[in-house]
DNA sequence: AATCAGGGTTCCCTCAGGGAACTCACGCTG
DNA sequence: CAGCGTGAGTTCCCTGAGGGAACCCTGATT
């Protein structure tokens, strides 16, 4: 995304968009995440300009968000997930969500979740780590924490 | 973001990123959230051009995400969230969450959420609505939805 | 040896972002 | 009532990132 580098400001928000801010990463990040894991199926899939995604898988692999690794003896490699990227991955949950509820339309979501734990089609909701009730931005102050110094 | 225009992708990742994929757009979003609801406040609080935020804020109007509204006789303006514009930030909170665990280093989280509901310090996850457990990008299939014809 | 395919580089061009100065409407002050 | 201050933008020019398309490189395959 940035022209301007958020990563030293005091906010995770901030630093956050600085791994994931950038235009087109976020849906490379969906990409990979959905199975499309090579760099012809993400430039076909997206229409990026092969430059440009050569940049981002490039960042996303130095920010440990993916991993790329060879899958032949010819050079050829495909990116994946980390731990750090999976997690990362919820940011897409929630997007997803919210553009399913206020985005879709008549025609409804073009993709629904199925949960493996119960086995239906569902969506994620924020809840609170501490006592399970729902957390959203309205129920929360926010406060300074101990990383707050500029 | 985006000089390309995804929101025609059927994606509601990509239609999301149409409203808030730009660069700035997220912590102008943040800042509102914050209680930073003023033009000035704004921008010097991010320091971007006078000129970008104007782009974003009347941008966020048109999509609803904000609402523009005069507090004062003379031609003064805040900007507050609409409901649209509140669940938006749930994708904020879990940025920040993902930034605080991953980013934040040494020092700790800047900023902590202290939640209504049970009074404490605490952060969000993602639950199933349906069964209520964890639901991760890693415990979900993707499965093609009634809206999913281009 | 020629071909093919995946995975990038390189080049140029255009348009969005940065920065700073300017504007405008309104109230306040002397 | 002239002048000043303030919030909220506009306007201008300049630079640099994104788009597009062509090119390259390496190691199989025929």
């Amino acid at each position: 995304m940035q022209r301007t580098q958020f990563g030293d400001m005091a906010c995770s928000i901030a630093r956050t968009l600085d791994v994931f801010g950038e235009p087109w990463t976020p849906l490379v990040l969906r990409d990979v995440w959905a199975g499309l894991t090579r760099f012809d199926q993400i430039q076909a899939d997206l229409g990026i300009s092969r430059k440009v995604l050569t940049e981002r898988l490039n960042h996303l692999v130095g920010q440990g968000v993916l991993e790329r690794r060879p899958y032949d003896r010819r050079p050829r490699y495909e990116y994946v997930l980390t731990g750090k990227g999976t997690e990362l991955a919820e940011v897409l949950m929630v997007m997803a969500a919210w553009g399913d509820k206020w985005l879709a339309g008549e025609a409804g979501p073009p993709v629904l979740h199925r949960h493996h734990a119960c086995g239906h089609v569902s969506r994620a909701e924020l809840r609170c780590a501490h006592c399970g009730e729902a957390m959203g931005p309205g129920d929360i102050d926010l406060l300074t924490g101990p990383g707050a110094a500029a």
